[in-house]
This record gives structure tokens, sequence and C-alpha cells, in this order.
RNA sequence: GGUUCCGUAGCUUAACUGGAUAGAGCACCUGACUACGGAUCAGGAGGUUCCAGGUUCGAAUCCUGGCGGAAUCACCA
């Protein structure tokens, strides 16, 4: 974070000449360092104090003032041991006479506003606008793997998912803009008895039926078995509880004044261990496929590729891809020798009953076991033997894993265990916990059927886009496909954008009503700014405006500004959202970006303006701003349409 | 009970990591192009930032204690 040296300050009173007062390699001087440099220098020539850039607040000055950038000048009066006015008349002198690009300054109580000069402002967007990569980083030289989606394969993707892949790609493309080199992986829950569930039920009641024979999306169509098993499995229950054998265990067990309905619900989970004639069938083929047992493994590798196929045409659709599966079923069994170099570091202990624990109770998080009795790996010894394998495989330097935040007492644990193995990327794995998504009718469960499919809320927001679209009926002219892209293209603005808008850490609600809207605070909103532009821009080509003619325009209105300082912000943008794997920062500030270019548009023209320098130095801002809203929505993973 | 996360307008949310009069969107009311695209713009109304203390020039933000919600504390994954 330390910046180096060398800032600009006045020789005499012209700026140099061919001033290119910034780069853009990487010793950049942006006008951010500038500042702060000068204010290091001016709190030494003045107070005789020295201080680091961290003790410096400054901010973007509010609208209501006068001013591009705000010191706070409050930690300073005691160094200076003067009124708060004073110091920011004092400093303000100072740092105007000293700093070529700043212009003009004011004090209001204890705040200094800085105004940058409009040419330091006009060889930014020089810059810039050319460039259609502004914003990406130089590389960091390391390597990040982010670990999304990990769905089971016994049923098709819901809105939990969704949330989990927005914020597993966004995040991924935030980092590789931020420089990293990024591995994005998924984990497949492909094994267990979930599974096996739909496996039995297939057998047992499907008739030989296949997706194609019934026409169902294959990941739906091995849903509907997995349905179907609880569904019988239920009925099965039910019916059981009527036989003496029932009412034989409900006098023995149930406790005092427990209706029958509270013990047989309490009893669920031990009627399908040890009752149940589907609970055992499932159990059995859960065994089976853990010997290998032929047909069993047929049949498991026949549901699965199904369901592959239905998710493959989930993740199109969503526009995501991965580098990289892990299956559980070949990572189920890792773990297990990083136990015993455990034990040889004394980091585990084994009871008597032969099973091993780790003891982290200094870390407050109680022992937690390794290994069962019977020598099998636990979720959590998997996960160590997954990492390391990961690492072997790619050398990673930091690991992200985007799991809702129920699991964080299991990445605590996780993380903690790794530091003490002494892994070499333990430092560098974060655990992006994201808040479960509600419906305004409350939970989604899936057994109640209150789920939300992912398929079927796509098609919803699509076909709302479609809808929206034919009303007005600007697409009327094009052909049928492109008129679906563009609707595809808006349709899915909407529903990424409203995910994506909202921090990851907080629980969110999800109102499908809501998440259709395509006006206000939305995707299609930013979309919208950008057709603008690009409209204008195609209107503008046939004119014979030149653009050299921008070096002319030296005044800038304060929207210019405005526009300008906030393309300044995207780069570091970047770097913010990456360091906190937060998406949700670049989907606001598109949002911002988007609301002041609209209010720019409408204020002013820009096609028409007065003068021949205005067109061209107009014409150039807009390119950028529609550069940049394209590249900070691409990295949310949201396409932007030419028209809509 | 322990631990972690969250609590901001009716609803969905922001606040540059401690800064100025807490900023938006939806919904509600009112207004704006014979002009570069009205999926836009402007205005109105809506707030004790869950409560109580503390820290200081200054608190939605930090600390303490409550209240409310969520998750977790399995030889499940």
């Amino acid at each position: 974070m330390r910046k180096r040296g060398l800032f600009l300050f006045k020789m005499g009173k012209e700026p140099p000449a061919n001033n290119r007062q910034f780069s853009t390699d990487n010793e950049t001087m942006n006008i951010i360092d500038i500042i702060q440099q000068g204010v290091i220098k001016a709190v030494k020539d003045l107070y005789g104090a020295e201080i680091t850039a961290e003790q410096i607040t400054m901010n973007n000055t509010r609208k209501e003032f006068e001013g591009d950038y705000t010191i706070v000048v409050f930690p300073f009066v005691k160094m200076a041991r003067k009124k708060p006015e004073q110091v920011g008349e004092e400093m303000g002198q100072y740092l105007v006479r000293e700093i070529v690009q700043l212009e003009d300054f004011n004090v209001i109580k204890g705040f200094l506003n800085l105004q940058v000069a409009d040419q330091y402002w006009l060889e930014f967007l020089e810059e810039i606008y050319p460039k259609d990569d502004y914003g990406q980083l130089p590389p960091k030289g390391q390597k990040v793997m982010v670990e999304f989606s990990s769905p089971n394969t016994n049923k098709p993707l819901h809105l939990g998912h969704i949330r989990n892949i927005l914020l597993g790609w966004s995040s991924s493309q935030i980092l590789e803009a931020a420089g990293y080199e990024v591995v994005k992986v998924q984990v497949v829950n492909d094994r267990g008895i979930a599974i096996c569930k739909s496996m039995l039920a297939w057998k047992l009641f499907g008739n030989g039926a296949t997706p194609e024979s019934t026409g169902v999306k294959s990941d739906h169509f091995v849903g509907d078995y997995y349905v179907l098993f609880e569904q019988k499995f239920k009925e099965e229950y039910k019916a059981w509880q009527k036989t003496e054998e029932a009412k034989a265990i409900f006098k023995e067990k149930s406790k005092e004044e427990q209706s029958a309905d509270a013990f047989f619900k309490a009893f669920k989970n031990t009627y399908f261990n040890e009752y149940s004639s589907l609970g055992r069938q499932a159990k059995a083929m859960l065994i089976k496929w853990e010997e290998g047992d032929e047909e069993t493994v047929t049949l498991w590798k026949k549901m699965n590729s199904w369901v592959y196929e239905g998710f493959d045409e989930t993740y199109e659709k969503m526009g995501v891809s991965f580098d990289k599966l892990y299956y559980e079923s070949e990572t189920y069994l890792l773990g297990k020798e990083v136990v015993q170099k455990g034990m040889d570091k004394g980091l585990f202990y084994q009871k008597d009953d032969n099973s091993v624990w780790i003891d982290l109770e200094d870390a407050k998080l109680d022992h937690k076991l390794v290994l069962r009795s019977d020598g099998t790996s636990v979720y959590i010894t998997q996960d160590i033997g997954t990492a390391m394998q990961r690492y072997r495989d790619y050398g990673v330097d930091k690991m992200v894993y985007v799991v809702a935040d129920e699991q964080n007492y299991h990445f605590q644990v996780l993380f903690e265990i790794m530091k003490r193995l002494e892994e070499p990327y333990a430092d560098g794995l974060y655990h992006l916990a994201y808040g479960m998504v509600d419906l305004p009718t409350g939970k989604m469960k899936s057994r109640e059927g209150t789920v939300v499919d992912a398929d079927d809320l796509i098609a919803e927001v699509v076909g709302e886009a479609r809808g929206n679209s034919g009303e007005r009926g600007t697409l009327s002219d094009l052909s049928e496909e492109e008129q679906q892209d563009i609707i595809w293209k808006i349709g899915m603005a909407a529903l990424k954008f409203f995910i994506i808008k909202v921090f990851p850490k907080k629980r969110m609600v999800f109102d499908p009503k809501e998440s259709v809207d395509m006006q206000g605070q939305t995707g299609p909103y930013v979309q919208n700014a950008y057709v603008r532009v690009r409209s204008v821009l195609r209107k503008g080509e046939g004119m014979g405006i030149d653009l050299e003619a921008s070096k002319a325009y030296t005044v800038l209105e304060t929207q210019e500004k405005d526009l300008l300082a906030q393309l300044f912000q995207f780069p570091f943008l970047i770097e913010e959202a990456a360091e906190n794997y937060d998406p949700s920062t670049i989907a606001n500030f598109c949002y911002t970006l988007a609301k002041s270019f609209h209010k720019f548009y409408h204020d002013h023209s820009i096609l028409n303006a007065d003068t021949e320098a205005a067109k061209a130095f107009r014409i150039k801002l807009s390119t950028a701003i529609a550069q940049v809203l394209k590249k900070g929505m691409y990295l949310l993973g949201i396409d932007m349409p030419e028209r809509m």
C-alpha cells in the first residue's frame, strides 16, 4: 500500500510542457496519491509533525459543496494547536500553492474542500477513452482458486444456487480484473444417500422412463424421482404407524404427554434407518455403490449423466463455466494420509475406540472428529484432503469457498486445521459466506415444494423482459434472432443485478415480483445508459465531428467533472471489491455511474452542444462511460445489448 | 447455553471503513420533450439508523450490556 514518492510540485506557475502528469503504467501518479503526499508534506512543513497516509481522511466532496476532494482536518488540529478553520485555511493555501493539479479550495468547519484543475480531468479522459480494458489491473503474479455452485446430483438447481453461482462468478471476474490468475472450480456432490434415493425410486417406479422418452429436462427428471422417493417413503411411514409394531414402540419410547404425531415426527430418522423397507433398500444401494457393484455403478453413472446434462444447460443459460470439476466420488476418501501426518506432529489424538480427533479449544473451536472409529473420513477430512489435492494440481496462493453461511463453523475449523498443518496457502483461505435467500412467504423448503427452481425463474424474468420489449416495440425492425438475444440479455440483467447488488453476508428476501423490475435501481437501467451512449455514438458518426476539437474544451461542467471523477475511481473499486470479495460494490458503482449519466444526458446535449469542442469532448466522455459500464457489468456476468 | 452473522423510510437497500443536513430504488402523489431513445429526468411525502450506556471535536459505523432475527455447535454432507 505504501506509495512511492515523486509527485509533481510546482516549479513555476505553468505546468510542465507536454505535461503527462499521469500514465497508465505501474507508476501511475494519480490525483489521490498526489494530494495525500501533499498533505503529509504540508503537515510537516507547517506544523513539524510526521504523519502517514493512513492518518489522512480523504473523501469525495459532497455534492452540496464546491470541490472534488475533501480533507478532514480535525486530526491535525492538535498538532497545529489552532482552530480547525485556521488549519484548513493554511493547508488549503499550502496545497494549492504546491500542487499543480489543484486550482482552488474552500474551508467549511473542519473540512478542506479541494478543487482539481479541469486540465487534470481533461488529460485523464484523453488517456482512458481509447482503452476498452480500462480498469484491468496489472498482473499480481498470484493464483487464486474460487469454488462455487457445488450442487448435489439428486435435484435441479434452485434460487439458492443462483445466488451462489452469481457470487462465485462475479468474484472470479473481479479477481481476474484485479490481476489474479483465477481457477474456477466446483465440487460435485455426486454420491451419498440422497442420490441413492433417486436411483432407487427410478428403479422401482420408473419403468425404464428416460428424459428423452418423457421430454422432461434431464436434471428435473432425476429430481422428480427424488421427490417421488420422499412421497413413497412418507406413505410407507404413515401406513407403518398403524401397525402393532409401531404402537408398541410408541408405548415403550415416547415421553410422557407426547402426542403420537410429535413422537413419530421425531422418530422419522430412526424409522428410515432401522424399520423402513425403502430406507433399507436405499442404504443397501449405497453400500453396493461403495463396493463398486457393477449394476449399481452403471445406474449411478446413467442418472448422474442426466443431471450433468441438465446442469450444463442451466450454467450455459447463466453464462458461467468452470475450469475444473472435483467429484466427491473421487475425493471422499481423501484426507486419510493427512491424519497420519497430523498424528506425527502431535496435532491429532486417538481415542480408545480408534476415532481420531483434534483439540481446537484454544481457538475456541472445541474438539473435532477427523476420522471415524471405523477408520473412514468425515466431511472435514475430505475437505482437508481436497485442499491439498488442489494445491498439488494448481499450486494456488489463495482459495475462496463460496458456500452459504450455515457452514461458517465448518470453515473456521477447516482453516484452523490447515494453519496448524502449516500448509503454504493456509493464510490465503477465505470463506465467502452468503446469507440464505428467503421468499416473502418465508423460508424455502424443498420438502414443502416452496423452492424456486432456477430454470423456472430464468424463464420468468426473460418472459417479463419479452413482454416489456413488446410493449415498447423498439426492436421490431430486428430479426427474430436478434430480438431474442437482446431480450435474453435484459431479463438476465434484471435477475443477476437484483441479486448481486445486495451485500453477500446479508440474508436476502427474494420477491419474484421485484426481481423482474426493469426500472429504477436495476440491471436494465444500467443497460439503458449504455444503449443511450451507443445510440448517440451511432448517430454522431455520420455528423463528421472532429474529435481533435475537444482540445479546445477547457472549462468543464460540474456534472462532467463528477462523471470523470467516478470513472477515475473504477480501478480502485475493483481492487477494493477483490480484497473484500464483495461484488455488490461494483453493482452499486455501475448504478451510480448510470444514474449520473442519465442526468447528464438529460441536462446537456451531446451532439447538439454549443461548440464543436464540447461535442467532441462529450463524445469522448460518453465513450469512456460506456466502456466502464460495459466492463463493470461484465465483472458481474451481465452482458450489454447494443439496443433495447 | 457457547460461537458467528445480521438489524437503517411501509418494502428492497447504500453510506468511500469514525466525518458535513443518513443517500437511492420500489410503492404513493405531482410535474417534464414537436430536441441525441421516456426502461429517462425533476419535485413531494416518508428516519429516534432496534434499545441503553460509553469512547471523542464527531458514531449507523468502534466498546460494553440488553432486545429481536438467522446459522451452527453430528462418528450427516
